[in-house]
DNA sequence: CAACTAATCGTACGCCGTACGAGACGATCA
DNA sequence: TGATCGTCTCGTACGGCGTACGATTAGTTG
C-alpha cells in the first residue's frame, strides 16, 4: 500500500501534448519536501505551514504530498531534525580541551536553531530526531571525559539543554520583522512603564543575547564539573 | 460598539416559556470564560481548545464570546497570565535572604507552569502579562538588593528567566497520559539503543527532575552574583 | 495482452475561527 | 405611552484547514 521507500524514479509529464519550453520540476521526494517545508517555516512560521501551499511551491497536487508523509506532524518532526546536522567539534577527537568542545557544540546548536527561528519552540513537542540524539550523544561522551559520570551526568546534561533551549526560544521570541519593530519597540517601553526596576534596567529593549548566553553557560559549566 | 466593560449585569433566558427545574447559569463574564479555559487546556491542551467547546462549557453560544474578548489569542493570553499570580516571598519583605527568596521565586514559578503544563510552551510566544511582569519585576529588585546592578543584573535576570523555562517546557513535554506512558517508553528505550552513552545514563527513561532543576539553578546563582 | 505496482491528484467531508447582522431586553427620554 | 438606545446573545454562513477515499495514469512484469 503506502509504501514509504524512495524507489527508482523516471517519468515526469510536462504539461499536454508535449508541450515545449515548459518548466523542468524535478521529481517529488521526502527530502524536496522537506527542504521546501523548512523554506515556508521560515519565512511564515510554524503557524504559516500549509501542505496545500507546500505542494503548490513544490509544483504538485496536495494530496500527491501524502504517500511520502503520514500527515503534517511528521513534516515538522522531519523539518526539525534536518536544521540540527552537526558537524562535530573543530578539533574531530582526542583533543583534551573539553570545556571549549561543549561550548562549541551548545553554540553552534544556538547558532542553528536562531537561524530557524520556529525550531527552537518546536522541539520540545516533537519527537526526538536522530541528529538531535546525536548531538545528545556526542555532549554525553565529551562529559565522560571530563569525568562526570552517572546522576552527575544526566544533571549536567539536562542543565545545558533546559538553559539553551530556554535562550534559544526566549531569543527568538524577541525577533520581529522589521516591518513592526518599531511598534514592539514603543509596547515593551510603554510595559515597562509601571515596573520601575524593568524600566530602569531596559531589560526589555536592549540586550546582549550572545554575551549574556555565554556567561550563562559558563557559570553552569563551572559548576557542573567537578573542582578540576 | 464593541465595549469590553463589565457593566452592570442582571436578566438570564431559562429557556422558553418558563419551565421550572432549569439550571441556574451563572452571567457570562470574562473571568468565567478565562477560568473555563484553563479547565479545557489543562484537560485537552493547547490544541484541544476550542472556541465552540468554550461556549458550550459556559452554557453559551460560541458567539456570545466575543463580546468579551477579541480573539482567541487573548484568550491563550489570559489564561496564561491567569495562571502566574504570585503571592509572594514567605518573608514579605525586609529578610535579608536575597537567595533564599529568589529560589523560592523561581521554583514557585515552575510549579505554577507545571500545574498547567500547557502554559510553560506558551509564554514565550505571547504577550507578557501583569502577572509575569510583577514577577520580573521583584526578581529584578531582589537582585538589586543582593548587590547586582546594571548590565549585570539583565544578565542575571535572563540566564534564570532561560533556565527556568528550558526547564519546565522540557519537563511538561516528558509528561504523558498514563493511558501510553508505557508506550512512551518503550519508543524511547528503543531510542536509545544505538546511542550507548545515553543508553548507560539512562538520560531519557528516569531522571530527577526536581532535583537537577534546584542543581542547576544553584550553580547558576553561584555565578551570577558577585563574589560576596 | 492482462495483472500488478508506484505515484498523482480531484473531490469531498468535517472541523475550525469568526464576520455579520438580527434579535431580546432594560433603561432613558419625549 | 411609545421611540430610541446601549448591552448582550447567538444563528447562520464563509473561507480555509488537514486529509480520507478512490479514480487515474504510466511503467513493469508475466
Amino acid at each position: 500500500m503506502t509504501a514509504k521507500l524512495k524507489g527508482t524514479r523516471s517519468r515526469r509529464s510536462q504539461g499536454a501534448g508535449g508541450a515545449p519550453g515548459s518548466e523542468q520540476e524535478a521529481p517529488l521526494s521526502s527530502e524536496r519536501i522537506v527542504a521546501t517545508a523548512v523554506e515556508l517555516l521560515d519565512a511564515h512560521g510554524v503557524d504559516g505551514l500549509k501542505m496545500r501551499q507546500l505542494a503548490d511551491r513544490l509544483g504538485a497536487g496536495a494530496m500527491s504530498l501524502y504517500w511520502y508523509v503520514d500527515n503534517k506532524e511528521q513534516v515538522f518532526d522531519l523539518a526539525l531534525d534536518s536544521v540540527l546536522v552537526y558537524r562535530g567539534p573543530p578539533q574531530p577527537d582526542g583533543s583534551r580541551d573539553w570545556r571549549g568542545d561543549i561550548v562549541h557544540m551548545l553554540e553552534d546548536w544556538r547558532a542553528c536553531m536562531l537561524r530557524h527561528p520556529w525550531s527552537a519552540s518546536l522541539l520540545p513537542r516533537r519527537a526526538l530526531g536522530p541528529n538531535i540524539l546525536g548531538r545528545l550523544e556526542l555532549l554525553s561522551k565529551t562529559f565522560s571525559r571530563a569525568g562526570v559520570a552517572d546522576a552527575d551526568l544526566n544533571v549536567a546534561i539536562w542543565s545545558l539543554w533546559n538553559y539553551v533551549i530556554g535562550a534559544t526560544i526566549t531569543r527568538a521570541s524577541f525577533d520581529v520583522s522589521d516591518d513592526d519593530r518599531a511598534a514592539a519597540q514603543q509596547r515593551l517601553t510603554d510595559l515597562s512603564k509601571h515596573y520601575p526596576t524593568i524600566e530602569r534596567s531596559r531589560l526589555l529593549l536592549d540586550n546582549d543575547w550572545d554575551g549574556a548566553f555565554r556567561k550563562g553557560l559558563d557559570f553552569l559549566l563551572d559548576g557542573l564539573v567537578p573542582k578540576h
